[in-house]
DNA sequence: AATGAATGAGTATTCATTCAT
DNA sequence: GATGAATGAATACTCATTCAT
């Protein structure tokens, strides 16, 4: 591979052969895809794979990168406009959530990427990033007591963590809701374990008292 | 390798083998850690490795099953003889964040051992009993009405995903609370996930009533 | 090694590997010949090897039959054209003499490769097809009762064996004559074999009586 | 292994192995036959082998001498008493064909042994002593004008191909006949090719002219 | 005699990467 | 841009043989 301007053509195969990639990495892994193979699925020669690209890393990386922004993108998308935190969090959850039904290749290459060490950085950097996205919210709404004080980054890599779980059991069947219902069940089970329903009831008996 | 009996000189060996192999592939993972490695920090011959086990994938397998079962006794040591289903869901998480802070290298086997797609089903496996035990306390919690009513497995799915994410947060040092406190935190945090806290609202605003 | 399409030179490479690889093998035998063996002394790089051939085991095979076809397709020219049966044996068995003498390391090959029992089947398939090939002949010289009546695989099989034992001794040197006045020899001892003479005479006397 | 005086217990265990190796030679060849199989086979443990045998090849070739030898004296005792060279030579065929019919395993073993390169000679020498066993019988018979004139040795190679190749046909179950029927054919075919048909009919034409 | 432990040389095969055309 | 050829380091696994007890 030599640094490099592509034309329209060189454009369309490099994509043409990241998108491949994706779907081999999500489905076999890392170390279980080998080049030949994503070459092949693109139906070129092998030498043509590092005209592309620097090598095989470089690659993953760059795929794992690229759904992680999408990923973000769904759930900017989801949450704008949307002012109050608490709706922010539960939008954001669902987004996630719909995200990873509607990409299930995209969702499985992230899990594959997180069980190769060499990449434990990159997932555990993303996870970290997600986790700062939700960790905003849970501040905002501790700052205007929608939620008990707490220390949002804390708690919100809990939620990170609860959304994966969710996510995997529904792509691996496990689970036999529907979206919606999934989506309603984790956000619930999610701001329950924030508090938020303790403050609401808090908040009645406050208002009862006067 | 052979089926064979082994002296008590062989058993030891074996399990010298073993537990050389288990740090190794904490430390570096599955690809990374060479059969040569595990002979050599056992100062053995290559050919030894197969007098003792299969192959590399076997001897694997069997330190995770290996270490699974050990977080397992390690719960129900903890839990034992405690018959409030809430104490038991309580005690079990503590005991697993204790058991990964104290084994953080069978803890960190057992990540390695998900991250790769070999062993994905594993993995899986043991999460999924994992979550099964935390059901059944769960399901007794909600019988007694100590819970809201709700699918355990699925609660307990939940539950699960949390321990091992603060364990991880603890292991990779990016919390600094010391482990009562972060068993506190998480014990609570689940606790509230799972509705106990509304649960206990709700009665005492029932026994008010009266 | 993957499907491939190969270009002139790949051709060309690959003939010569396929043709280092017969000579090693016949003169050191299936195990005694390795991969290496094969590489160096065509010159290139181990890898090479896998690029060009699925494995050591599936090359050999495909040299056996190579060589299976090479004699099959000498003894159809040596008869090619005779119209009387038992010219046609006689020139078949003197083409296969010929053959093993001039291609003695295709001819070691063979044998190699029938005292390896994991080939066992295949030299066994061969002899079969040299076999049902001479046993043609034997039934057309039957039905014109140039050979008295018999079972023809049978018989054939008998010639087949006297062939080749005789090959095998002239090429240990164990034989002192010349290669014309082997096949002579051989010829007419499968003759006699058969009752080619028997019927001779029986003919004459019977014009004899007219 | 130590140059040593066996105890009873001793020569049979000795025996046990050689008779468990003989049979697992026979069955999947030298090179398939490992060390521990034959050991396991006999309920023994690995270092006992080298007790009793010097190595692997050494005890393949005794056991291959012994089964010659016991091959020899199968011939030997059938031939017992018979003056007549041309019967000797028939109950010679037939006795070959017998014994390894009944000794099938031995048979296997000897070709096995032939398959080997490294024990190619051995083979040869086998065959060679077999030649000229036969040979002697065939000198005696033109001497006494009973064949034709001829090469004693070279006709006697091919007496033992065409005794082999028809055994072997028998052991892969490729001829239906019963063994009877065999022995007589194969002695007719060997006699035929031997030119002993032609004999008795010049005879009869010389009877016929006194 | 017998056992099980230990050795280590030997070999096939894989696969990312580079090269020549 | 594209192809197929070539490289070679890396690694798991086998098995005859020897050793200590």
């Amino acid at each position: 591979m030599t640094a490099q301007r592509l034309t329209r053509q060189g454009r369309k195969r490099r994509q043409q052969l990241m998108s491949e990639a994706a779907k081999l990495f999500a489905h076999s892994g890392y170390y279980a895809t080998r080049v030949i193979d994503i070459v092949k699925s693109a139906g070129v020669a092998k030498g043509l794979f590092y005209w592309y690209f620097e090598n095989k890393e470089t690659l993953f990386r760059e795929i794992i990168k690229a759904a992680r922004d999408d990923l973000r993108r769904a759930q900017a998308r989801a949450i704008e406009g949307e002012k109050d935190p608490i709706k922010r969090i539960s939008k954001g959850i669902a987004a996630s959530l719909r995200f990873n039904a509607e990409n299930e290749h995209l969702y499985l290459l992230f899990r594959s990427a997180g069980r190769q060490d060499r990449f434990a950085a990159l997932v555990e950097e993303s996870q970290q990033i997600h986790a700062e996205d939700t960790a905003a919210h849970i501040a905002a709404a501790i700052e205007r007591s929608q939620l008990p004080p707490g220390d949002p980054m804390l708690l919100a890599h809990g939620v990170v963590a609860t959304v994966f779980q969710y996510a995997r059991l529904s792509a691996s069947g496990s689970v036999d809701m529907d979206l919606d219902a999934l989506c309603e069940f984790v956000v619930s089970y999610c701001l329950r374990a924030l508090g938020a329903s303790e403050v609401a009831v808090a908040r009645k008996k406050a208002r009862a008292l006067h």
